[in-house]
DNA sequence: GGATAAGTTGAGGTGACCCTCATGTTTGGC
DNA sequence: GCCAAACATGAGGGTCACCTCAACTTATCC
């Protein structure tokens, strides 16, 4: 039986929602470090304030980015129900560079683990397999180079976590076609 | 007549080179925003004579990196004179992999400018030069695909700056070939 | 070996951030 | 309207890094 959830009184629903707002703006921009004071002053709260309502900064973390995470995994679940495997699998590396260059906080959620957000890690492992059969219908049609792995999905992404990430996909994705392939160096 | 250059005295050019190797190791591991009192306790060194030495933190880190910036111009010279023009243009691409991937500080190096310390622009702006004939004469031989840019070589080798840097490093090589080129997106 | 310039030292002022908690305020049910 | 529980507040103690400077130490030159 998990801990029961008491309704938040109105005034406190009122703050953690502004909480969250700043949260998102500014891990945005500085990235998951930034300061919680600066958070609580965008969010014209007091520090006290924050710390009641995110008891520690890995759960005000979650409350931004497991929405995200979430939608990313449709984008996946999606990507694997393409007609044509090569669009799906372009289509689930466009989203997640679009994401990703448009929020360093979320860039950096997907590239750190959570032990202490387990439901974070979990949508992304589910995000994940998902992938993993985008991948693997798109290399049984013969389109994707068949030695690409699911943790060079890792690489693509954050190489192209920038502003110029549609130009830099391209040059990735032209490396990625199964008639593009030389043979990978032997190291692991 | 630019400032004379007095010598430092023995004990304080004993001291220089404990702080500059303390920089590297440091720098190499944290970034450039590593802590300089960190740096002074594992060079064993007051905090005051690292600022005696270098009254800015850039003075410190031109004093650790002009040398490897320095020495990735000369690998571009090299480059440019391959006989074979891909050879030289992925020799330089691996170099550069190399020494990123092996030095947290150095990468941020060669991604950050310093208007502070035109020596070291200077060294990259040469760097840069050279590199562009190396993509000129690749390009010539109808190896390289024509759209490359030296901007992209940025992307390049930041996307490799880690330890798997040979296998996403041939991927990329494998979209930089003239013959796996599809059209790039049009936006600039 | 003594004078002096060069160099070293570390305590301390400043400021940012973290997190807590005693005190004061607001909400919602009766 | 009143009250208890829920909530907000911000001063304050702790940590860490930055940078300065007055007092002390050492190298160098004669």
């Amino acid at each position: 039986m998990p801990t029961e959830e008491r309704p938040l009184r109105r005034d406190a629903q009122r703050n953690r929602d502004l909480l969250v707002t700043a949260a998102r703006e500014v891990f945005g921009c500085a990235g998951l470090d930034a300061s919680l004071e600066e958070i609580a002053r965008r969010a014209g709260v007091s520090i006290g304030t924050l710390y009641n309502r995110f008891p520690t900064r890995v759960a005000l973390i979650e409350a931004v980015f497991l929405g995200p995470l979430e939608l990313s995994a449709e984008h996946a679940e999606r990507a694997a129900e393409f007609e044509d495997p090569w669009d799906g699998f372009v289509y689930f590396l466009e989203r997640s560079c679009e994401t990703q260059a448009a929020d360093r906080g979320f860039t950096e959620v997907c590239s750190r683990s959570f032990p202490d957000a387990p439901a974070m890690d979990a949508v992304k492992e589910r995000a994940g397999e998902t992938f993993r059969k985008v991948i693997c219908r798109a290399q049984a049609s013969g389109q994707l180079r068949a030695d690409f792995r699911l943790e060079d999905f890792d690489f693509a992404v954050s190489a192209t976590a920038h502003p110029q990430w549609r130009r830099h996909l391209a040059f990735l994705l032209d490396g990625f076609r199964a008639e593009a392939a030389h043979p990978l160096p032997d190291a692991d």
